[in-house]
DNA sequence: CGGGCGATTGACTTTCGTCAACGCGTGTGG
DNA sequence: CCACACGCGTTGACGAAAGTCAATCGCCCG
C-alpha cells in the first residue's frame, strides 16, 4: 500500500500556509527544507501507520484524505478524526514511543514525513517553529474538547449538523465550495466518529433533506441552508 | 477565591516524578527551579482560570483536585477532565492565546505556575525537558482519544466502570488505596464527563452495588471486585 | 453487465433521559 | 448542641431517542 518515497522541499510548497504558518527569515526557511525529507504515497484503504508501530515521524497531509481510529481489545473501534491537506497526523505517537491509533487513507493520498527528532532539533534553534509545534498540539487538544462536547451532550441532529459545518468550513479554507462537498467516508465511519450507528446517520441525513436543509445523493452533499444547520447545532435540548 | 502566591523550588518537590519525570543533570535541575516561580492556592469552587482568560502559564496540581469544562454558547457544559496532584492543566490555552475551558477546584487546592514563555525558553536549552513537554501534550491527546472511545462506543455501565478504574489507578499511583476512593465530584459532574445524566450515574452505581462489585455510600466508593469491573469495560455489547 | 458494498427505510426493542418524589447528611445558625 | 434547611443522591414511572434486525435499493467498479 505504501509506495516509494520522493524528495522534496517546503519552501515553495503551496500548502505552507496551512501546515507551517510561521514567519521565518529566508535563512530559517531554507533550513526548514531539511525538515521534510520525503513524501510518501498511500493508496486508498492503505495504512499510513498502525497502532503499535514505532513512532518516528509526524505526517503532513499533502493530498488526499485520512481517518484516524483507535481500537479496543474487544474489537470495537472509534474514529478519532478525519484529516485533509495541510493537517498533521501522528501527534499521539510520542506519548509512548509508538502510535496509539491507525491512520488510514480514505482516498489515494500523499503525505510529507517530518522525522520528529528533526522537528525537535529545529524547534530548539527556531523559536517560531517551536511555538508552531506547540500550537499544533494544543489545537489538537482543543479540537478533541469539541468532539467530547459533541459526543457527550449533543443529540444526533446536532452532531451531524456540527460535523457537516466543520467539514465544509475546512474545505472552504482550502478553496472548495462553501455549500457543496463530497464525503470521503462511509456512513459507518461518520457514525463511529459521531458516536451513532450508521442507520441513524442515514436517517438524520434524510431528515435534513426532507426539511430542505441539505440535498443528499449518496456521498454528494449540498448545503441549502447554512443558517438552519447552524441553528441546529445550538438547539437547546433541555 | 485566588489567594496570594508564594515562592518555591522544584528540585526537592516530592511530586517531581509525577510532573517532571526527566533525567536531568544537577546543573540542569537547578536551572529548572526557575521554571516554577510561584504557587497559588485555589479554594473549593474557585476558578483557576476561565474560558477566554489570556493564556500565560501552565499549572501543575500540587495538592487538591480540579475539573476542566467547556461551555457552549447556549449554556450546556461538558466536563473534559479531572486533574489530581502532579497533573498539568492549561495545555488548551496556547492554541489561541487564551484558555478555552474553565478550570475549577473541587476541593481546596494548590498549583504551581509555569509561565509558558519560560517553559519554551528552557525547552530550547534542555532537550530532555523539551521532550517531556511534548510527551505531556501527546499524553493529553491520547487520553482524549480514550474519552472519545468511551463517549462514542460504550454504554453506561462500561463508562462508569472505566471511569472508576481509571480514577483508582491514578490514586494508587499517588500512594492511595487500590480499592477505596472518595469521589471529589458530584454525580452530575461525573455524568457530564461520561456523557450521561446524573440519574443514570446514580442508577448505575446502584446496579454495581447490587451486583456486589462495589460498595457505595454517597461519595465513598469501595471496589470489591476489580476483575468484574474490568470485565465490564470490555463487554461486547452486540 | 453483473456483483457486491454501501445506503436507505421500516418495524420493533432497548437504553437512557425526563419528571417527580423522597431521603440522607452535612453544615450552619439559633 | 440541636434542629432545620438545603444540596446532593436515590429511586420510580414513563417517554423519547437511538440501536437492532432485516429487507431492499442503487451505485460503482470491475
Amino acid at each position: 500500500m505504501t509506495l516509494p518515497a520522493t524528495h522534496v522541499a517546503c519552501s515553495n510548497c503551496n500548502l505552507r500556509d496551512l501546515c507551517l504558518p510561521v514567519d521565518l527569515s529566508p535563512e530559517e526557511m531554507s533550513r526548514l527544507d531539511a525538515l521534510v525529507t520525503t513524501r510518501r504515497k498511500v493508496l486508498r484503504g492503505g495504512h499510513l501507520f498502525s497502532s503499535g508501530d514505532p513512532f518516528s515521524s509526524l505526517f503532513a497531509v499533502r493530498t488526499g484524505f485520512f481517518k484516524t481510529a483507535v481500537t479496543t481489545p474487544d474489537g470495537r473501534d472509534q474514529v478519532t478524526g478525519f484529516q485533509m491537506a495541510g493537517e498533521i497526523i501522528g501527534l499521539d505517537g510520542l506519548a509512548q514511543g509508538h502510535y496509539s491509533c491507525d491512520a488510514i487513507a480514505l482516498e489515494d493520498s500523499e503525505v510529507c514525513l517530518m522525522p520528529f527528532e528533526r522537528v525537535e532539533e529545529f524547534s530548539r534553534a527556531i523559536p517560531a517553529l517551536q511555538q508552531h509545534v506547540h500550537r499544533v498540539m494544543s489545537r489538537e487538544i482543543v479540537r478533541e474538547h469539541g468532539v467530547m462536547m459533541l459526543l457527550g451532550s449533543m443529540r444526533a441532529e446536532e452532531r451531524l449538523a456540527t460535523f457537516l459545518l466543520n467539514l465544509v468550513q475546512r474545505l472552504h479554507a482550502r478553496g472548495f465550495s462553501q455549500s457543496e462537498l463530497v464525503l470521503r467516508m462511509t456512513r459507518e465511519e461518520i457514525g463511529s466518529y459521531l458516536g451513532m450507528k450508521l442507520e441513524t446517520v442515514s436517517r438524520t441525513f434524510s431528515k435534513f433533506a426532507e426539511a430542505g436543509v441539505v440535498e443528499v445523493k449518496q456521498r454528494h452533499v449540498r448545503i441549502l441552508n447554512t443558517d438552519a444547520l447552524e441553528r441546529m447545532t445550538q438547539a437547546i435540548t433541555q
